[in-house]
DNA sequence: GACCAGGCACATC
DNA sequence: GATGTGCATGGT
């Protein structure tokens, strides 16, 4: 894929859809818990879970930490998956006070190669979970895929079609300049087409890359 | 009622 | 290394 593809796409998007504003959570604490709960999760049901914890006063990593897992299970059972979530929220929380004694800004003050490595050490934590915790809460430059990013892109025929999610993040990152803003943007921009246009029953009326070409079996992507 | 949602770990071949 | 399965709620 060009640099030139990657730009244009940017551009349409951008242009149809503006600033999109993400991450949709107000502190770094927030956003860590939305990235896991929101895994393979409508946004929505994310949210009363998050509306659950703060209405319960436990949206902090000492009172998630100290908290009992079937209690925060029930607390985020609107997010589905609710009794793997809270051990996956759990996990991360005992690695948070075993080695960074319980403060985001030491986990947050990792480079972010080694950020990526240890979250991805984490039971539970993924390649796409990880690298929007490191982007969308501590701001590092990495670019986020997901399956939107690969089925828009596939569509296209713009990636092999084996591609894995590392080749995929590194097409980004040795095209695009390294600006956590841009990356930022452009995941969100992804999210916003895909949720609108490109879902697995693809919806192309009045897609903003309707006219650009596309692969001849493109809808099994 | 079917389909879908901003994955991940684990089993099996 | 690829492929299949369980995990679960809630909106369309």
């Amino acid at each position: 894929m060009s640099r030139q593809q990657i730009q244009t796409i940017y551009d349409r998007l951008f242009e149809r859809f503006g600033p999109q504003h993400w991450w949709p959570g107000e502190t770094p604490f927030e956003i860590i818990v939305g990235a896991i709960l929101t895994q393979n999760t409508n946004w929505t049901n994310v949210e009363k879970a998050i509306g659950n914890l703060k209405k319960a006063g436990v949206l902090t990593p000492d009172k998630l930490h100290a908290l009992d897992v079937g209690a925060l299970a029930e607390l985020i059972r609107p997010a589905g998956y609710f009794n793997i979530k809270a051990g996956r929220l759990k996990h991360f929380l005992d690695r948070l006070f075993e080695r960074f004694e319980g403060q985001l800004d030491r986990l947050g003050a990792l480079p972010a190669d080694r950020l990526r490595e240890e979250l991805l050490s984490i039971k539970g934590i993924g390649p796409e979970t990880a690298d929007s915790i490191a982007l969308y809460a501590f701001d590092k430059p990495v670019f986020v895929v997901d399956a939107y990013t690969g089925r828009i892109l596939g569509r296209h025929g713009l990636l092999e079609p084996q591609a894995g999610y590392e080749e995929v993040r590194m097409l980004f990152e040795s095209t695009l300049p390294r600006d956590v803003r841009l990356y930022n943007e452009y995941h969100a921009l992804l999210v916003r087409l895909g949720k609108e246009h490109c879902k697995p029953k693809p919806q192309c009326a009045g897609c903003p890359l309707e006219d650009l070409p596309h692969t001849i079996n493109w809808q099994e992507y």
